[in-house]
DNA sequence: TGCGTGATGTTATAAGATTACATGGGGCGT
DNA sequence: ACGCCCCATGTAATCTTATAACATCACGCA
């Protein structure tokens, strides 16, 4: 697994390393990696993109897992807080993560004409963020930091 | 007007100055500032927190300004597509712009604990979100920046 | 067995945002 | 003055996103 997502990889190994990890962390960590949750995560790991909670509740409801609301964001709330995926604010979606488990900082780089989500790692307390809350005598305890543009390949495309 | 939000300050010049700027501004570039949009960013400079769209709009309806979403909304896409306010998208909520008219890169710092939040600037495409940017080949357009903790005051409070 | 904890099922509703269509007022060319 | 266009506003309806509240179930454990 890249730390960039725009390039192409090995899927399905892709999706498989990511569920079987976040398993094994869950076993050592004490957490219950139910069907619906990992459900849940194999959707949102099946696309390099967000999708809104509502989207992965039709396909839960189609595979007759659950078909209320609160089921999905149950289990988006279980990943999200477990650092097994991410909420990307601009969109009011979910995106599974690439690094699940590892320290979390997560920077987001959002393709507005595909739609393609990247997540790559920064440490947040270093850099003009960073920087911006030391002059304020600002403690950050999380940040959220989504960049939107174009990713190199529609760059080409359009041509907007 | 001060780049960092949570020292005190002159809060009643501080918003007659923004609407001045906004108001000259929307002169020389030929921009309506009409009496609700007027209102509506008082209504955000009052405060150095961040107010949801219908917060806004049952303020607008007290002043029988208008009374449906859209007045509220038309009226925040006007200001925030000028610069004059931005959304917060951690909060779904929106807040004056304290640099009305400069040029925009806003990073936004929220307390968790008293909710104010205080906007600075930095250069987007420098520092670590325009590395990663740069590494993945992606051209950034916009970028949200939200960190959220506790600003000065409230870390000696509870302490939480 | 009985209890507590955490996951699920289900109903209802809150909160945030937009679509669509009707109305009105100001500037401008004729 | 007239008609026209553009932009802003008024309003109803609807859509999307998210949560509250309460019942039930399964497991581990005293």
């Amino acid at each position: 697994m890249d730390s960039i997502g725009f390039e192409p990889h090995d899927h399905s190994s892709c999706i498989h390393d990511c569920i079987a990890a976040v398993d094994a962390q869950c076993r050592t960590a004490g957490l219950q990696f139910t069907p619906v949750r990992r459900r849940v995560l194999e959707i949102l790991l099946q696309e390099h993109r967000a999708l809104g909670a509502y989207e992965i509740l039709d396909r839960l409801r189609e595979e007759g897992l659950g078909s209320q609301p609160p089921v999905a964001y149950r289990a988006l709330d279980f990943l999200v807080k477990n650092g097994f995926a991410h909420k990307i604010e601009r969109l009011n979606a979910f995106i599974a993560c690439t690094h699940p488990g590892e320290h979390h900082a997560p920077v987001f780089l959002i393709c507005r004409a595909c739609d393609a989500v990247a997540e790559s790692q920064r440490e947040p307390t270093q850099g003009q963020l960073g920087q911006a809350a030391r002059e304020a005598g600002f403690v950050i305890e999380r940040a959220v930091i989504e960049a939107e543009g174009l990713c190199p390949k529609c760059q080409h495309v359009g041509a907007a």
